[in-house]
DNA sequence: TGTTGACATTGACGTTACGTAAAGGTGTAA
DNA sequence: TTACACCTTTACGTAACGTCAATGTCAACA
């Protein structure tokens, strides 16, 4: 089946501007231009902007997007199966939202009384908890008090935005390490663009940077098991790998 | 309890910006401005801004929202209740979503087949508030040519099956009221039955339904010499009794 | 066959809801 | 008093389109 810009919009309810905007910044380009330069779409390009939409309506950037589906290493499969996860996290969070408003009816009727705090419950990704909860007294023991402090009172006051950033660059961070692990050289420009973009997260999570710092934390990916488990776990080794492309980025050992 | 930007901020998940900004377009006023010139919120101010996340999470403009919240006539727990509702039919949305990914991925490994329509289920959201209608400005100031082209717009976007479903909508309404007319009652029960069938077809077009844009746009049949026209080419007075049917209904004059 | 009307095209400027940076004042703990 | 995390206003930047405007294409109908 082929389609016209409008006839594509119809079927996924969005507007020809959009497809034409898709068009512009290279996110979905028509299978082919007809003879009087209308954009012809294919089986191809529907499915394409089936997996953009999973992502624009997770919150992605089209940015963001484009990097993903434009990867070379872009497993449609494993990103369905990443979207059924973060949807059902949305349908969590939505609950949540729900048990929220009906809270504050009771509260309005005067059956409870609700605390400022629970009044924004549902709102915002309990992110913070898990990482509080998961790496919080490894980086307590082995970075002292004052960081975690600080990294948290940065969590908190972190937008939604901010958060999606952190996500995006986490990504990012995991494509250029499996790029760059193939090549073996962790002073190759794509190892150092990892160790570039970590310190980025590390900026992000921390609000502030070092150089001592990175390069510790780069220790520890690869002396903590469950840090070791995450960064090896598509290929053994990359947290080795990480660890030497940042000391080579940071010039500490 | 007291809060300064980044307390409120962290509290509800937003930053200072935002704050700042809901102060600049006037939806969200600190409760007094300290000695300092510091922004001060209060109890009020919290519960405000609770009710405008709900509204921000259901998609509604700041604009709208404001003339929500700031409306003299605006009920705060009919308002919670409103949310109630929306929120579960974000749900009922989400959950299609999940069932479509679900789906996808059974076709993508073979077991099923899907199609291309079938790819696009759960992502067309029709979750415009109501009250966006009941305060928008368009409704109040002149229902008449804009309203009509936002109602032509929404057609170009509508599917095939959609569209049969209107057809068939407005086939019924005409039959009904052609019936209902010989009556010459527009509280009975035929008269009734096509004001409801008409909601059901503004509800479809419109993509939501209130009883004030309802009885408005009634009323607009026996203002509009256009609307007039078309009710009344079988018999005469028929776009009166519509309109009386509707106000009956609708509760509303 | 000419005209209509729904389709398509490429600019190009407008909009919303903030982000971000600059330049500076405030409060308190060391 | 020095540091630092707060706060302020002003102002320009941005993402993802919406919305014209000007123009070309195509099928259908009088």
């Amino acid at each position: 089946m082929e389609y016209t810009v409008q006839k594509l919009g119809r079927l996924a309810g969005i507007s020809t501007r959009t497809l034409r905007y898709y068009d512009e910044i290279g996110i979905l380009k028509p299978a082919r231009i007809n003879s009087s330069g209308y954009r012809i779409y294919g089986q191809q390009e529907v499915d394409r902007l089936q997996q953009i939409l999973f992502y624009r309506e997770l919150g992605v950037s089209l940015e963001n997007i484009k990097n993903i589906v434009l990867s070379p290493s872009f497993d449609g499969v494993e990103a369905l199966k990443q979207h059924h996860i973060k949807l059902l996290e949305k349908k969590v969070q939505l609950e949540a939202l729900i048990v929220n408003v009906e809270k504050t009816i009771a509260m309005s009727e005067g059956r409870i009384k609700m605390s400022d705090k629970e009044k924004f419950e549902g709102f915002k990704q309990k992110l913070i908890d898990e990482n509080e909860e998961k790496y919080g007294k490894e980086i307590r023991e082995k970075y002292g008090e004052e960081t975690v402090e600080k990294s948290n009172a940065y969590f908190k006051n972190m937008s939604r935005e901010d958060f999606e950033k952190l996500e995006s660059l986490s990504t990012q961070i995991q494509e250029t390490l499996a790029e760059a692990f193939k090549t073996g050289d962790p002073s190759g420009p794509l190892g150092q663009k990892a160790a570039e973009l970590h310190k980025q997260w590390i900026s992000m999570c921390w609000g502030h940077y070092s150089k001592e710092a990175h390069a510790g934390l780069a220790q520890m990916y690869v002396d903590d098991e469950r840090f070791t488990a995450y960064y090896d776990k598509e290929q053994p080794g990359t947290a080795v790998f990480l660890r030497d492309a940042i000391h080579i980025y940071t010039g500490m050992k």
